[in-house]
DNA sequence: AACTATTTATAAGA
DNA sequence: TTCTTATAAATAGTT
């Protein structure tokens, strides 16, 4: 949509690939809050630059309700949440736990002053509450998710039942009862009352 | 950019608000991929339908580093988050609070020892980290029993579908129109949605 | 930061 | 739903 066509690549000119991302990062936001109000839907545009500054935008809800909305949806992920998590959480505190080692590993303990471990102390335990409170997080939305996966299970349950005793008439004795044998596992009926 | 203008407030037909919301959609991840590449940029894109389906994608980076950076600049608000946390978790503890209390209120401050602060504030760490290991192991057993849960609904659920799998050849037709009706809520397929 | 020649996205129609 | 196409909108290169 310009002078001439472009390839989908690196711009490799900074100055001109500084102005792209400006003028496409605002057409992107702009187009993220156009198909929300079009279609009332909720649209979270997170843009990270190489230099590492953020741009967002939120529409429809806010952005923190829309990445709970992503996390509950990928709750699953959460089965191994402990080891994962903390290694994913831990990784962008590489720089502070590195600074950590160097003061207090090196002999010279005694140059450190009680100013800078005072600061040290604070932003280790930012840190950690970023990443307590984000675990938390997580493991809320996993507990609703496997609650609402619950109720769709018995609710399609109970519909499945109850199509089982429409037809009962025709059957022969079968046991109900715990039948866990595998040996059914194969055909899935075509037509079965959809659970919505 | 169609065959006509048109102006961006919600699409009231609803089929067409549809279409729109498929196209469109496309068309904003498209252009988020596209802006990654010619700038190197990471972007995360999450979209909430009006009936809460989700679509997300990411470039540059994957979703959970992307949703990560936005954590992390917004620490404050998850800083709050943890103390909510905090006041929650010394509940339980209402005899330590009330020693505090005690101590802490009344007039003769000079009274307290260096020494009975160092103690108490050593009692009140290991409250806290009690309450906190106490929580997440509730959550954890939490998780656990309603995976299992889930786990003995699938179960029961796939013998209940066997069963009326070997009965469908007595069924008559189905008719043919009812499925178009609840689409909209869901865009489950008509065959039995496993939640996978 | 504006301007426009072009390309690209897409609204309506089939 | 998918494809086609006329037209609107975005934007690449320029000033």
């Amino acid at each position: 949509m310009g002078r001439r066509k472009i390839e989908i690549k690196r711009i490799e000119n900074k100055s001109s690939r500084q102005v792209t991302f400006s003028k496409r990062r605002s057409g992107l936001i702009d187009k993220a809050r156009q198909l929300s109000i079009l279609c009332e839907s909720s649209i979270a545009v997170v843009v990270v630059s190489a230099s590492g500054k953020l741009y967002n935008s939120s529409s429809g809800e806010d952005m923190s309700q829309i990445i709970e909305r992503y996390d509950i949806q990928h709750a699953d992920e959460l089965k191994a949440l402990d080891l994962a998590e903390k290694t994913r959480n831990y990784l962008p505190h590489k720089e502070l736990l590195e600074m950590v080692q160097s003061k207090l590993v090196e002999p010279n303990v005694d140059n450190v002053s009680v100013d800078f471990l005072i600061s040290l102390e604070e932003q280790l335990a930012t840190a950690l509450s970023i990443s307590r409170a984000r675990k938390t997080e997580l493991m809320i939305a996993s507990v609703k998710s496997l609650q609402e996966k619950e109720m769709l299970l018995r609710e399609e349950n109970h519909v499945l039942a109850s199509q089982m005793g429409k037809n009962t008439f025709m059957e022969t004795e079968d046991d109900p009862g715990t039948s866990s044998e595998n040996s059914s596992r194969n055909q899935t009926p075509e037509t079965l009352p959809l659970l919505k």
